[in-house]
RNA sequence: UCGGGGAUGGUGUAAUUGGCAACACAACUGGUUCUGAUCCAGUCAUUGGGGGUUCAAGUCCUCCUCCCCGAACCA
């Protein structure tokens, strides 16, 4: 198994340990599996991975990785009605895209022969049969909890008379839904999962990988520990739910000739993440219902969406790894992962200025040549001030200019440091500039600032060594390049989705999307390529849509003092 | 109601297995800065509650409380 070098992950984290991490180490101690370390990430090809699912296979991955053991990706395709080959195909793109080979690529339905077999071995040994009552009853004869079961009448069946039914059931004799392969274990058990639990269901249905030559279908539980064992896995991780179907896992691997020591199943628990949902079933409705514009909408945590939004597969990796892994449900701040999207992107971002919201701003004093047009002049700024490697761009400027409406205010606030009638502020690697005048619409709103720069402060220093309180960034008019950005806020406006009302929708963003067109962009910006992440100075960080030219999605925002400023006087 | 699991700051994860509660994020102070970014310094919990053992308890014992999961022919 591999994954990326680029990354080291754990490395930066060395002692780090956690209870799963506890287990494998003492297996290899007690050399429980001849000190082999084998794991595995069996997605069911129904949906899309999303970034709870990224917690699981860098878990998997790592504990391999760690142990010189290896990792497969096992589709868990048991059930023909939900599953498809194109999520299969986006499960291995994303799970690549993460940084992660598998050691080997396996189906459940690998297994669906060998399975069979070890079913009738069941059967022959009376400890399976086939149950002609409808799942409504059976259900009903399952009992409750602290009330035993009821024993089906046809519980005690003979093995042959189950034997031949069985093969009815395969050979596609019976129709769908008139019985069932189950296990013969215990009604009154008090864990619901060891009453008599259904083995094979018929299902008269194309399956996506062994087409029509199946019609009947193993259920998860029959099929997934088997799986494992078949593969060599030593330690199957999966999450808290399915702790009860533990019990289970080992009672089948228990009642099967197996010549190496069984795997064992060990729970944890799933990535929660605050504004936001990782549960398949609600990103579903989210997506068919129209709140998102599809699987890869940036505002989703598939993998895909946060990889067209630009977030490092690297930061996910770190952040998934980081969280550690416990047995305690919990919610992560969101907070947290986009930290680590700003501490990756701070460090590989190329900068480049951006204006999302223009205003016009005029240098009154700025010279003009023979033909009497505005000069332009190229000033130099650093691609990135963290790598200097990353060298130095030139950048138009001349004697109109876009900056923000944000930097301008005919009236600022109390701490306000940008430009205001009378006020010195640099333009970044430009000039240091005072505002002048300000003309403006019927509606008191500024339309076009004057300026007059200073010659002596070229590049933006200045001489005699005056401060500005406030640089602030530009896009030369005439070289402008004009697009449009797509500024993302959370998906759900509480942190918990559904606590206040019970129906996570209720709590859905209807603004989590904010597009703006007539955005000015310098030039270099033209050079990106498809999906490339920049830092907008001042901004934040935008990666570039695929397909569109000059379309951009705010991967994050920098962090904003002013912002907080704002917040804390409208508190005050 | 029965079974399984869990509880450490605002959030999450640690604590050499009985020995000074650590780290990250967030928040708040302040400093540096040609990005109100980055960076740097500082502040912010005696561990769900009661009782017990011990020189010493987040860790052991005991009683209690609260939370999550489980009764698909889903996974």
């Amino acid at each position: 198994m591999t994954q990326s070098p680029s990354t080291p992950d754990h490395a930066n984290d060395p002692g780090r340990t956690d209870f799963v991490r506890d287990l494998v180490a003492s297996d290899i101690a007690t050399a429980r599996f001849a000190g082999r370390v084998q794991t595995r990430f069996p997605p069911e090809p129904n949906g899309f991975l999303h970034i709870g699912h990224a917690k699981a296979i860098v878990l998997d991955f790592a504990i391999a990785l760690e142990n010189n053991g290896s990792c497969f990706l096992r589709f868990d395709d048991t059930n023909p009605a939900t599953e498809d080959q194109a999520y299969a195909d986006a499960i291995c793109e994303d799970i690549e895209w993460l940084g992660f080979s598998p050691d080997g690529i396996t189906h459940a339905s690998d297994y669906f022969e060998q399975l069979y077999e070890w079913a009738e071995l069941l059967v022959t040994k009376g400890l399976a049969y086939v149950d002609e009552q409808s799942a409504d009853l059976i259900a009903e004869q399952r009992g409750g909890f602290g009330q035993p079961g009821v024993e089906s009448p046809f519980r005690n069946r003979a093995p042959d008379d189950n034997l031949r039914l069985l093969r009815a059931m395969k050979e596609g004799e019976l129709p769908e839904g008139s019985c069932v392969l189950r296990a013969k274990i215990d009604m009154q058990h008090e864990n619901m999962q060891l009453r008599d639990p259904v083995m094979y269901r018929i299902r008269h249905m194309t399956h996506f990988r062994t087409g029509d030559t199946w019609k009947i279908y193993p259920t998860y539980d029959w099929a997934h520990g088997q799986g494992d064992a078949i593969e060599g896995v030593t330690h199957s991780l999966c999450s808290l739910e399915f702790s009860d179907n533990r019990s289970l896992y080992d009672w089948f691997l228990e009642q099967l000739p197996l010549s190496a020591p069984a795997p064992y199943q060990t729970e944890f628990a799933r990535l929660n993440l605050t504004y936001t949902t990782t549960s398949k079933r609600q990103l579903r409705e989210i997506v068919e219902q129209g709140f998102v514009e599809g699987w890869d909408d940036p505002r989703l945590p598939t993998l895909r969406a946060l990889r067209r939004r630009g977030y490092p597969a690297s930061s996910i990796r770190d952040f998934c790894s980081s969280i550690g892994v416990a047995r305690t449900n919990s919610r992560h701040d969101i907070e947290l992962l986009e930290s680590f999207v700003r501490a990756d992107l701070n460090r590989s971002c190329l900068r480049k200025m951006a204006v999302l919201r223009p205003l016009k701003l005029v240098i009154t004093n700025w010279p003009t040549d023979a033909q009497n047009q505005p000069i332009v002049e190229y000033r130099s700024l650093p691609n990135n001030p963290e790598n200097e490697a990353d060298g130095q761009r030139e950048i138009p400027f001349s004697g109109e200019l876009w900056i923000d409406e944000e930097d301008f205010k005919l009236d600022p606030p109390p701490k306000y440091f940008r430009l205001t009638p009378g006020r010195e502020v640099r333009l970044r690697g430009g000039y240091l500039v005072t505002c002048t005048d300000a003309l403006c619409d019927e509606s008191g709103r500024p339309t076009e600032i004057h300026c007059t720069y200073d010659p002596a402060t070229a590049g933006g220093a200045a001489p005699d060594g005056r401060k500005v309180k406030a640089t602030i960034q530009w896009v030369s008019a005439v070289h402008a390049l004009e697009g449009s950005v797509a500024l993302y806020d959370r998906l759900f406006t509480e942190q918990v989705p559904g606590e206040r009302t019970g129906e996570p929708l209720d709590d859905i963003n209807q603004n989590s999307l904010d597009l703006i067109t007539g955005c000015k962009f310098e030039p270099s910006i033209a050079n990106l390529q498809a999906g490339e992440v920049v830092q907008f100075e001042r901004v934040g960080y935008f990666a570039a849509d695929a397909n569109r030219e000059l379309h951009f999605h705010r991967t994050v925002g920098l962090r904003d003092e002013w912002a907080r400023i704002q917040k804390q006087a409208e508190g005050s």
